[in-house]
DNA sequence: GTCTATAGCTAGATAGAC
DNA sequence: GTCTATCTAGCTATAGAC
């Protein structure tokens, strides 16, 4: 076994994503390989071993958190669903539960590292394959564009610090996944023109 | 005039503001102080001799930023409108017209910024000061929790790279703020429970 | 009021031992 | 497969000239 410590390569490098998300998280984009490597109980060199660069090292954090993101809008399908709206509905759910606190934890993450081209380029693309597999839910763009837009807002409050865990703001993602059943609910209200 | 380049003080200071968000707005913040200094036409020791220190700098950045947001939803209030929810209207406003391109290059700037802890806690002071005025703003807590998380979710939008300028987002801008104006339509609905 | 020069530090990357 | 040692580059901040 030599000088590994009983970990397989997957298992390292599995920890040395973990430990890179951790470790921007808390520290910015500036976080150190060094720190990143002690923090998944390898040396810097072992890092280096399995990611040549750390702009690798990056991108495949970027992959990670944005198949995870989709991995949590896919377990959040309700297989009994079969309505228009449906994917509609896991999103707000991914986005909002409690369960999705890496989703929110992830946004974060991805923040940060959108501070590299490199990394906006790819996070651009995926923001439109999702806007694209929404469009084609079934629902009127009006009641989409409503739903979104204020999942996105609570979801994205905690970044500023602030709190969208009121009652309020619960009773808000009830009546959110309420109108992608009833959409006739927004549609007819009495807008003006 | 010596070496001076024939600015103020004052305009070299905000010079040197409006170049350092320039510059990690694009580059991010790890954008070094040569290059803010040069775009701002001035050199590393000059900035230096205005701003001790890049935290003093990036510090004054984040106060003008949050004080140029303020200024925006001052300027967005509507003298004439004195009916509850003008504070709403006016944040809503400052946050999704076309003027308020500025107030979303903010945000996207001062997410870049809160990599910093200090500045975090900064922002966070500022959302929560503005979260409470929006609180006695007059209108139902149900009816402020929707528009608020709907205008931040379109103005959060551009951060990943993707659109809040469809038609449907505009009627959207648009509705949200007739139901600051006409709250019972949204409180009406046929809710569940 | 702004510049040049440079000290001092930290980080990413490489080479090669084990 | 992982570690240590080291090279090199780039950055902040200081000192002091102009």
């Amino acid at each position: 076994m030599g000088r590994t410590a009983g970990r397989s390569p997957e298992e390292t490098r599995r920890a040395l994503l973990t430990a890179a998300g951790e470790a921007i998280r808390v520290r910015g984009i500036h976080a150190s390989l060094d720190e990143i490597a002690r923090f998944a109980g390898v040396s810097k060199g072992g890092l280096i071993y399995h990611f040549a660069s750390k702009d690798e090292l990056i991108m495949g954090l970027v992959h990670a958190e944005l198949a995870a993101f989709q991995a949590s809008v896919d377990a959040a399908l309700d297989p009994d669903d079969t309505a228009p709206g449906r994917l509609t509905r896991a999103y707000i759910r991914a986005v909002l539960t409690p369960a999705g606190d890496e989703a929110r934890e992830s946004l974060a993450l991805i923040t940060q590292l959108m501070t590299l081209p490199a990394v906006a380029e790819v996070a651009r693309a995926d923001a439109e394959r999702i806007d694209a597999a929404l469009a084609a839910d079934g629902l009127p763009e009006d009641v989409l564009a409503l739903v979104v837009a204020a999942a996105d807002g609570m979801s994205s409050a905690p970044l500023w610090g602030a709190s969208a865990q009121t009652p309020a703001h619960h009773r808000l993602a009830e009546r959110l996944l309420h109108l992608t059943r009833h959409p006739a609910l927004w549609q007819d209200l009495d807008w003006p023109r």
